[in-house]
DNA sequence: ACATGATGCGTGCGCGGCGCACGGTAGTCT
DNA sequence: AGACTACCGTGCGCCGCGCACGCATCATGT
């Protein structure tokens, strides 16, 4: 049956999203890398580098948060420079917020070390698996249940 | 390069992590189940109807909290009549924390809901595709960085 | 038997992040 | 020009979390 399909994703997630959020993990990956960078933070500093320079409204919705959150972490993030607010040159009354020289290698370093954690655990797959496994994510974020 | 799968998945499961956790889904998911149940306290519940009765600190590593955090929801739990707290006969200090039949009702028809809504969105994918997915993230659960 | 340390639970406390609402500023339209 | 809308940043109250404490129970050694 088809929808069984959808319960084992169900709970494959429900286990996966509580795990994913001990912050542990974080704080040994951010070692070293100062304080700013946790896993509050870096969900904006991420996102930034993804979609591009945004206002605080709009990565509100791509983060799954309120306007007054991104601002705050986007504060914490322009005080240890790795983020810098820019007047919207469109529209005065927008401020953009952009990733600084060095935000861009934080977000590049914190990207390879998460990125050598995931693949340090996948050896054990054949390489095709984890690929159609990545492919599979992939398409379940753009067109999945979380639009 | 292999390492760039690993950097995929990072991600997507960015991103996923991130829009998982709006509280919206829940609020509708849930409706006319009792105010207890949500985004919150289902973690617990859900655990507790995959692996059985368990104490709230073996619970909080499952659920990736903190003991005190456990027994908070739990207790919200059991004052809806979704669990109920049973002497360990084996330990008299533990309290196991035990789904009632209103609660085994309850987490089979909220994962019942998310299926549906999980495998509707998953219409235009080819089946077999779907169980390869559900496949890999059972694997990445089980033997993924999140153990 | 009994004292002692270890382990379990639940709770009070302080911290911090969140959403909401407000004021201030800048666009927009008539 | 003036009214109306849209955007940002911030103060406020709420709530969940982790930590640490007290109490109860088990395990162990004498």
């Amino acid at each position: 049956m088809q929808n069984e399909v959808g319960g084992e994703i169900a709970d494959a997630l429900g286990v996966l999203l509580r795990r994913a959020t001990r912050a542990q993990l974080y704080k040994t990956l951010t070692a070293g890398m100062g304080e700013a960078l946790d896993e509050l933070t870096y969900p904006v500093l991420s996102a930034v580098a993804r979609i591009g320079p945004r206002s605080a409204a709009d990565l509100a919705s791509e983060v799954g948060l309120d306007r007054s959150g991104v601002t705050r972490r986007a504060s914490r993030l322009e005080q240890a420079g790795l983020l810098r607010r820019e007047p919207d040159p469109l529209d005065r009354r927008a401020t953009l917020l952009v990733l600084t020289e060095h935000g861009e290698r934080a977000v590049d370093e914190l990207r390879r070390r998460l990125a050598a954690h995931i693949t340090a655990s996948l050896t054990a797959w054949p390489p095709d698996e984890a690929q159609a496994f990545a492919r599979g994510l992939r398409r379940f974020i753009t067109e999945g249940p979380f639009t």
